[in-house]
DNA sequence: GCCGTTTTCGGCCCGACTGTTTTCAGTCG
């Protein structure tokens, strides 16, 4: 059993339990172990070994001997006797919008409903209207939720969301009421999936602002709509959040709706300690709810003895307890990234020439790329042939005789064979400056074998950084079996740079890998996998997830320059 | 089930909105 597998019998506990009625709180200790456990990297079997689970926060003896149950026997009997008597379908229920599990144990002890299918059923024939807490509008609200369960999953990739995002904000922050306006929520913590976009204004005219939000012609349908707060389903297929607050309030109404939620719940918890009150409308102290004035987030944070936290540390991953000592890192920003890596051309799957990239880049301010295009074993991608390879040289050679203040870097995407072995030989992988290697094929293979077929590929010494480490696409493909630490640990050993490979559909290392990784000594480099000139722009949202992962300029290698980064993988 | 410069018992974040109520429970974030 590894973490994954623990923390999903946890989380599943934890809802069993909920829809069982039992306390709350018991139940907010599952789910919140099962978030330590599937955050933890470190090796469980070990923990167990030692009983140091008892050490990390949220776990007590009861929950430690839970979990060291299911790594040894891959269960425990409390989640089987839960499992035995809720039918598999009933947990579905819960799924639906506007159905927790109170109303779900209703229908499904009192009512017999056992599926979505039959609630579907009975709501079309209006058979639930008048049982207890069941109304007509009930019945409209649960067939609109099922509606909505069929034809969207509920969620997207942070750059779509942040599109739309940004396509609304743009509108509401020129809304003459408005005085300061941010999107908050998971897009400002960067959190590579998205559920709904949140939106924050101040003002003195809620109720006007909220009129003028419904009224939108992105909005395809209202779901709530109150004199602060309203909720709309937009055209584009994502829900969206639009709070209003008083100016005054705005600081602690940011910092609550940018969340997470247990980040909230931690730092609610901290004020309470110091002997305050904080929600989203403001800092009260102390037993005359006395109100406390801040200008902004840094000021609230700072009434509560901590720096500012910027918003993609926000995930109650030790953020708290590190601004508190005054360590929290100084985080990567744009200005530290020098150039790009991983850029495709026309000699493969990219849509521009090499001079065509190399001037997108140059216009953003980048002092270089990589060209990195696919070797000869992706022939979907067209991979080049070794002649391929020889003619991209000369033009590069070519180029950089040209350009001013700017480099073409000579490199490639190697593909690392179903064996370990690459795609090229040495003799030609001698005249890249920079070797990206990465898996594209026999995704399906287990564990053990694809572990070593990657640690084999990166131990040859022209390989200077694995790409794409687990190969997921977002909400399209799993990441490929395999042992992140043996891997991480590979590439500290044979001093391989690890990609964050910034195509917002893959996002891969992905963030809650990285702090890890640099702990273990591990450099990081962002690519932006570009396959045409608007790409270039995706090195963003690396950096965005560099920050999310703890990571500082120095940890990640886009701060050198060209010849400082060649060089840096040539002392080896 | 967890936790402790208020505590080993009695708390556990807090508010908006909705729908079904006639003062509040359920859901959500």
């Amino acid at each position: 059993m590894d973490n994954h597998q623990i923390a999903n019998i946890l989380e599943e506990t934890a809802v069993l339990l909920e829809l069982m009625g039992e306390n709350a709180f018991k139940v907010r200790a599952y789910h919140n172990a099962a978030r330590i456990v599937e955050s933890l990297h470190d090796d469980i079997a070990q923990l167990i070994e030692r009983d140091e689970l008892v050490k990390l926060k949220g776990i007590g003896r009861a929950l430690a001997d839970h979990i060291a149950e299911i790594a040894r026997s891959g269960s425990i009997k409390e989640y089987d006797k839960l499992r035995a008597s809720v039918p598999e379908d009933v947990i579905k229920m819960l799924s639906i919008p506007g159905v927790g599990p109170k109303k779900t144990r209703y229908l499904w002890k009192e009512r017999g409903i056992k599926s979505i299918g039959e609630l579907e059923i009975l709501c079309r024939r209006h058979l639930l209207a008048g049982d207890p807490g069941f109304g007509e509008k009930t019945e409209e609200k649960i067939l609109a939720g099922i509606d909505m369960l069929k034809s969207f999953a509920g969620s997207c990739r942070l750059d779509e969301a942040l599109g739309a995002a940004l396509d609304v904000h743009k509108e509401v922050s020129r809304w003459p009421d408005v005085i300061r306006s941010e999107i908050g929520g998971s897009i400002r913590r960067c959190k590579e999936i998205i559920h709904d976009i949140d939106i924050l204004v101040s003002t003195e005219k809620p109720e006007k602002i909220m009129e003028r939000f419904i009224a939108m012609p992105q909005v395809e349908r209202v779901i709530q709509h109150g004199s602060k707060k309203s909720e709309v389903m937009l055209k584009s297929g994502i829900q969206c959040d639009l709070r209003a607050v008083s100016d005054e309030e705005y600081p602690f109404a940011l910092h609550y709706f940018t969340g997470s939620k247990e980040h909230n719940v931690e730092m609610r918890g901290r004020a309470k300690a110091k002997g305050y009150k904080l929600n989203e409308y403001g800092l009260f102290k102390g037993a005359s709810n006395k109100s406390v004035s801040c200008a902004d987030e840094t000021a609230l944070f700072k009434k509560l003895g901590l720096e500012f936290i910027p918003p993609e540390l926000r995930e109650n991953m030790g953020e708290i307890e590190a601004a508190a000592k005054g360590a929290l890192p100084r985080l990567i920003e744009r200005k530290d990234v020098m150039g790009v890596p991983h850029v495709h051309s026309t000699y493969t799957d990219g849509k521009a020439g090499i001079a065509e990239m190399a001037d997108a880049a140059s216009s953003l301010g980048y002092k270089y790329i990589v060209i990195a295009d696919h070797s000869q074993a992706v022939r979907i991608a067209g991979g080049m042939k070794p002649a391929d390879v020889r003619h991209q040289h000369k033009e590069i050679d070519a180029l950089n005789r040209k350009l001013k203040g700017f480099r073409v870097v000579k490199g490639v995407e190697l593909d690392i064979l179903s064996d370990g072995a690459l795609d090229f030989d040495d003799e030609l992988l001698s005249s890249f400056e920079i070797v990206m290697a990465a898996i594209h094929s026999g995704f399906g293979m287990p564990e053990a074998e694809m572990t070593e077929r990657i640690v084999r590929g990166i131990a040859n010494p022209f390989v200077k950084v694995l790409a794409h480490p687990t190969g997921r696409l977002l909400l399209t493909r799993e990441p490929y079996a395999v042992d992140l630490r043996r891997v991480i640990a590979a590439a500290v050993k044979y001093d391989v740079a690890l990609e964050i490979n910034a195509h917002p559909m893959r996002l891969d290392l992905d963030w809650r890998w990285c702090k890890y990784a640099k702990e273990q000594g591990a450099k990081m480099i962002i690519g932006p996998d570009a396959h045409s000139t608007e790409e270039i722009r995706h090195v963003e949202f690396g950096i965005w997830v560099a920050r999310k992962g703890w990571l500082t300029k120095r940890d990640v290698l886009n701060n050198l320059n060209a010849e400082d980064l060649v060089r840096y993988f040539h002392k080896r």
